[in-house]
DNA sequence: TATGTTAACATACAAATGTATGGTAATTAT
DNA sequence: ATAATTACCATACATTTGTATGTTAACATA
């Protein structure tokens, strides 16, 4: 079992992990320091020593940026998950998690994406199931083709992207359903992310 | 249109891809140059420039380590699919890649990691279709409860594993089948590697 | 021929980086 | 009361790292 970590070693832990993941690069000690206003680097050196101490983490000696994460077998690392999105239902993105998926090293998230439940199997015909995890990045300008969600007055999709002349739709993988034309009687619309990928846990799951 | 890349190029691009990807820590020039045997970190330098003329990779100033892909709207790399696999069919790793596939920045393989493009819809049952890419971890050690990739005389498989006492259970996701109980009339069983996660290309999709 | 690109080398330097050592203060445990 | 841990600071130092500048050579192109 692993050793607690401190408030404030934990906070470390987890702007570590933000970087690694979400940046994409482990930080200096430098700039672990700036972040939290540390006047000194062997203040966050020593940190690291503590939680490396405890076993959160492993650093490579003289090596720059040279930290691993050694979380849960180095593979799961904890991630909130901000909402839950089914077609034709009500999305909602809390300012809050709703629940923390222990989401894979391997998927490592573009800066400031988040992630979105699936409920409902409303999606199926785009092989996306409940449970599924879609990462979102709100950082991208929509492609045509590219699979986005969307705000329609308050009800949320997930559909294809197609960007006319004048209009957009949005196309479901489902030939069955007709395409969405966005047009003047939609009040609000807003194409909240795009879909980068989905990852569906290879943990047990329910039913 | 980007440039076309010379061979030397090419060759510390796919060096870059593979450390940022797979070590997950974009390498320094030093580390560069040790790999390709230069004597000196100012060759790699060059090298980065012209790359980085031609828009493969962005740097930032004066940071150590900083490395960014370019590739695709930096959110796809080419990688390289190692064989197929569908439940009850034999599976086949070749040497080479048999197909590659723009996999997201987001799926970060865990290093020596490999992906297989699952074939058929005989993986239905744990929600995999065809078309859709497994990664798989050769070593993690399988424990009770995660799906794994084995072979059974020539055949694969993909299910959950569990080891009793002294067998070892292959269950599936669907409970009409029944577990393989590996015993003695199996001559080669071997646990290929673990799933750790599938992804889904959002790109456009046959059928 | 002249010019440009590619591909390697060497040397030099400032800044970034990790590390070592020691100090102070507050808190907690023995 | 003493010791240990935590949390910060300061200073110093050797490497690492990125960068700048030149040199040499091969090759292709205009």
């Amino acid at each position: 079992m692993q050793k607690e970590l401190t408030t404030i070693q934990k906070s470390i832990l987890d702007f570590l992990i933000d970087q690694i993941k979400g940046k994409g690069i482990p930080p200096t000690l430098a700039d672990v320091a700036k972040h939290f206003g540390y006047k000194n680097r062997a203040t966050v050196q020593q940190h690291f020593q503590a939680i490396e101490k405890k076993g959160y983490i492993r650093k490579s000696p003289k090596l720059s940026r040279g930290i691993e994460l050694t979380l849960e077998d180095k593979f799961f690392v904890p991630r909130p998950i901000l909402g839950e999105v089914a077609a034709g239902n009500p999305l909602t993105i809390y300012p809050d998690a709703i629940d923390t998926i222990k989401l894979p090293t391997i998927a490592k998230m573009p800066q400031d994406s988040f992630l979105l439940k699936v409920k409902g199997d409303s999606l199926k015909d785009a092989y996306i199931f409940s449970g599924d995890i879609v990462i979102v990045n709100p950082n991208l300008e929509a492609k045509n083709g590219q699979i986005v969600v969307a705000i329609l007055d308050d009800a949320a999709v997930v559909k294809r992207f197609y960007k006319k002349r004048s209009e957009i739709e949005l196309v479901s993988e489902n030939p069955e359903y007709n395409p969405i034309v966005i047009d003047k009687k939609y009040a609000s619309f807003k194409v909240v992310g795009i879909v980068v990928g989905i990852y569906r846990s290879m943990e047990k799951k329910a039913g």
